[in-house]
DNA sequence: TTTAGTTGCTTAATCGTTTAAGCTGATTAT
DNA sequence: ATAATCAGCTTAAACGATTAAGCAACTAAA
């Protein structure tokens, strides 16, 4: 049977000392309180052939400080937030911190969920990628004095920490992509959401076009309810194809959306990119492997990983200090699925 | 600026009562302690007013209990295990438990370090799917005596709960179902590694040769080192192609190596199935949107996540149990990639 | 009237740390 | 000779909860 866990006592008592002498040497504080030379080696031994290993919880409790941070990313399945969260528990791992992730699913109800509980366990600070209806969820965090920095999406009109991408910019050039490869009847399907990024997005796709003398129509912008993609991609194709001057090209606002209607267009049997052009946010082996690479908006998800666990670091030790903000720009990997478009004769 | 949290001491002083009746109000004992109706009223609505929300820290200093349990995958970036850990999330959350994940990149050392390091913060289980070389590790894991469930990996010489797909039987399956669909020089690119799970997918593939009257051929094998995945299997690839006797379709005995695989098939332009059939493990959009869509082994995620959870929670209760192990079948997923074979005529 | 039992509450130890403050004896300064 | 300084240690409170044990006042039984 295993030994019980050595703990500050035990040592102390083998040493026969007082504990806070153990405490001061295995902190190396033993300048600072002079303790002997010779009993802060016999110390140090000590604590080696026993294993000791601290009791965090008793620190933290100690200290107010766990060295933990909540990472609450949108959908952890996609596999954009995968990877930010391997980056984030990498960088955090690299300063001294543990990471919890929970996935809110883009839900505002399981975003606030998530944040009590981890704020019940004491989390220093939080990194969080922002679901729909969160403003105010973020706006109490400000309130406690709760550090956090927003990844990838946030709010114009609250003043936070964040990193993130320029979604107007990206979007934008994804739109100019097409234009300049002679597309002229450019869809784009995006979620019906709030979300700033989203509508930046959005934005970026309008300006794109109006920006280069190709006059913007309502109905090639398609917005679907993020609780029923499947239908709603659908239906957003079917109406693309069925109008008069039928779409030549989609922009996919994000990763999911353009896995479904990757997976319809396929369904229809048309051709990528002759009967159809396609660009989409996010990135992933799927778009790699498709019989027409995929041209995508690849975000720098490892900056953006490091840099919010920066940012992190630096409000846990200024509270104080001005937000620290970043957009930074992705970069538009260009395949065939976009590639210069073939005049046919009629 | 935010008040201070409140604590039990705080409520106490409100209601003008001592810390301990606030404590057996709080957590329902006010009948076992004898508190009186009116005291307790007032104190729960004390504490409603002051917001409090019990200090995890302090709670599980006392009870040695954190109710947080660590989740070790191989690798997050890896669908199949990033949605183990959304899975192994839930589940945990309905049972009050909290996950701390860590990706152990398939790598000992990293495991080892999580380990420690959730150790550490007293985390009450694991659930594990471990990397290579971590034999030691599950032996430490069991002298220490505390408790874990392996998942999707386990080693067939340790005695130990363990909730598994039954690799043999789902390779078995995928061999067998080549040789029924007319191919006859059927190859596997695996890791090379001595892992149990990869041994059986190994040996249920040369089973299904071998057992269906085809002779299993050395050559037809090849193992890939898992830190050298793109090269080796390009490698693999030319050389089952190279041969007198060319191989007519692979087994890729993990997502990641399918993926490499079937991008290199691309750039040798090389036709799936009439050129090269495919059966893979691992399931993923990817899988889906190929031009030819992949046969895969599908494995019961939400199942196994789910079983995991329940075991871990089973030891936790009771530590002296007899283990709990299960394997658990996985479905083959058919599609165009393996379709009977078409006889050219030479 | 004593005894026993019940009700409603408080006291204080405990979990494993950290750390300000205090104590002792030796050395140095005046 | 006395005071001041310093090195090397110990004491004890604190973090925020839980909980066994005990105390006082009252009621009911003998």
């Amino acid at each position: 049977m295993s030994a019980k866990k050595t703990s500050l006592k035990d040592i102390a008592q083998r040493a026969g000392v007082s504990m806070a002498l153990v405490s001061y040497v295995l902190n190396g504080k033993e300048k600072e309180s002079r303790v002997g030379q010779e009993i802060a080696g016999k110390i140090k031994q000590i604590a080696e052939e026993l294993h000791y290993q601290p009791n965090h919880l008793a620190k933290s409790l100690r200290s107010g400080k766990t060295h933990t941070i909540g990472l609450i990313i949108a959908d952890i399945s996609n596999p954009f937030f995968a990877n930010i969260a391997r980056v984030v528990e990498d960088e955090a791992k690299r300063n001294g911190y543990t990471v919890i992730i929970g996935s809110s699913d883009e839900n505002a109800e399981k975003s606030r969920d998530l944040l009590n509980v981890l704020i019940n366990r004491q989390v220093d600070g939080f990194i969080i990628v922002s679901s729909e209806d969160s403003a105010e969820q973020v706006r109490d965090l400000q309130e406690k004095n709760i550090p956090f920095v927003l990844l990838d999406r946030y709010f114009p009109d609250i003043q936070t920490d964040f990193v993130s991408t320029d979604h107007y910019k990206a979007a934008f050039n994804a739109g100019a992509h097409l234009v300049k490869n002679g597309y002229r009847r450019i869809g784009m399907i995006a979620y019906d959401s709030q979300l700033f990024h989203m509508q930046e997005r959005i934005r970026g796709y309008v300006e794109a076009l109006t920006g280069n003398n190709v006059p913007f129509q309502k109905h090639w912008l398609k917005q679907i309810r993020i609780s029923t993609i499947e239908q709603g991609v659908k239906a957003a194709i079917d109406e693309m194809l069925a109008m008069e001057q039928p779409i030549d090209s989609i922009v996919f606002a994000t990763y999911s959306l353009a896995i479904s209607g990757l997976k319809y267009i396929n369904e229809l049997r048309l051709n990528v990119p002759t009967d159809l052009a396609i660009v989409s946010f996010g990135q992933a082996e799927a778009f790699d492997l498709y019989y027409c690479p995929i041209t995508y908006v690849k975000q720098p998800i490892g900056l953006l990983g490091k840099t919010a666990v920066e940012f992190l670091m630096k409000k846990l030790k200024h509270p104080q200090a001005e937000p620290s903000q970043i957009l930074m720009d992705a970069e538009l990997i260009i395949r065939d699925s976009s590639k210069t478009k073939q005049l046919v004769h009629t």
